[in-house]
DNA sequence: AAATAAGCGGGGACTGTCTCCGGTTGATTC
DNA sequence: GAATCAACCGGAGACAGTCCCCGCTTATTT
């Protein structure tokens, strides 16, 4: 199971200048950018960028999955410091900010909420559905979430929060709002 | 202003064909489907493809104007059948199923209603938000609508409402919930 | 230092986009 | 209904991006 040999230092160098380059040109580019120019930039033949990464997809999720675990990882820190509710709220708002922030991020969170992704994204999609179910459950326990509703609903409708922010103004100037209002909707 | 001239015959023909080809080519393979393909499907060169629709998105918006405006043109019906409560609820429940079901049509309606588009989609977007705007007015007149909210935040929640329904399945059934629990979060 | 295999990388096939321009055809005029 | 003329057609081809293949290089092992 576990990686009988370990990755070859060279191969390890070139795998994370591969990282690093993608990351800068999604930003820069948006997900279409040229995959042919990211192995440029990282200074390696394109061969070797597809050996690392067969898909587009692979290159985007191995460039973004820490930042989604960091997302994830920040529900914990929450609970501890706020009471269940605005915990909640806190983190659903953190969660929309930040996949809007960066670009392509948002689709990534979304597939790996939805299931959709290679393995490395189900991984992803793990951590941030036990961090839903964590805040989601003590709310109820609190009496500050409708009983009738799944973590993953939460999920699903934040997401669908940041889409309609995002069709404001591309900038995420109106998720207080739209969550505020979702929130109403989710009370008992 | 106006065309002095009207289409050629043979021009107003391939200009039908091409429509036709196109809508059938984005159903069947998305929006990406291959633009000389749909071409050569109508019985064209893809020289005239380009003369009549020079990006991928004017040939979308061309292929889909039509369905929404049917769907804007529907509020109207409805206004006069329901009460404004219910024909507000009642529209926005097929603007969403009506946007999931055709491929790339929900992507259309979201640039139509932020004005992201060309001059037809921007049309396009005038008539569903004028749609949208007296169904709203009409349930806040009624007193079942909150008065802090425009007809456009109608619009972008209910957009979220699709892409959050979207996440679950890809198919709308949990379009009627999620709708359910904004119009909840919308109540006075 | 030699042996070995993991890894490199760029050439090239392939697909899709979009433009250009010689040839064709529908409209118009008499 | 023939002639004229512009509008229109269409496909060849330049270009960009994707992705694979295979001879060569180099880290690792002994």
């Amino acid at each position: 199971m576990a990686q009988v040999r370990p990755m070859r230092a060279d191969a390890r160098r070139n795998y994370e200048r591969l990282l690093k380059a993608a990351a800068a040109a999604f930003a820069e580019h948006g997900e279409n950018a040229s995959l042919d120019d990211i192995a440029k930039r990282a200074g390696v033949g394109s061969g070797t960028l597809y050996r690392h990464f067969p898909t587009r997809q692979a290159l985007l999720e191995a460039a973004y999955v820490d930042r989604i675990e960091a997302i994830a990882a920040r529900a914990d820190a929450l609970a501890a410091e706020l009471p269940p509710g605005e915990a909640l709220t806190q983190w659903l708002h953190e969660l929309c900010v930040g996949t809007i922030q960066v670009r392509g991020l948002k689709a990534l969170v979304g597939s790996a909420v939805a299931d959709g992704g290679s393995a490395a994204l189900t991984v992803c999609g793990t951590s941030i559905k036990g961090a839903a179910t964590r805040l989601v459950e003590a709310a109820q326990r609190e009496g500050t979430l409708r009983a009738d509703i799944e973590p993953i609903e939460v999920l699903r409708l934040a997401h669908g929060v940041t889409t309609a922010s995002e069709l404001a103004d591309g900038e995420g100037t109106r998720i207080r709002r739209y969550l505020s209002l979702l929130t109403e909707g989710l009370r008992p």
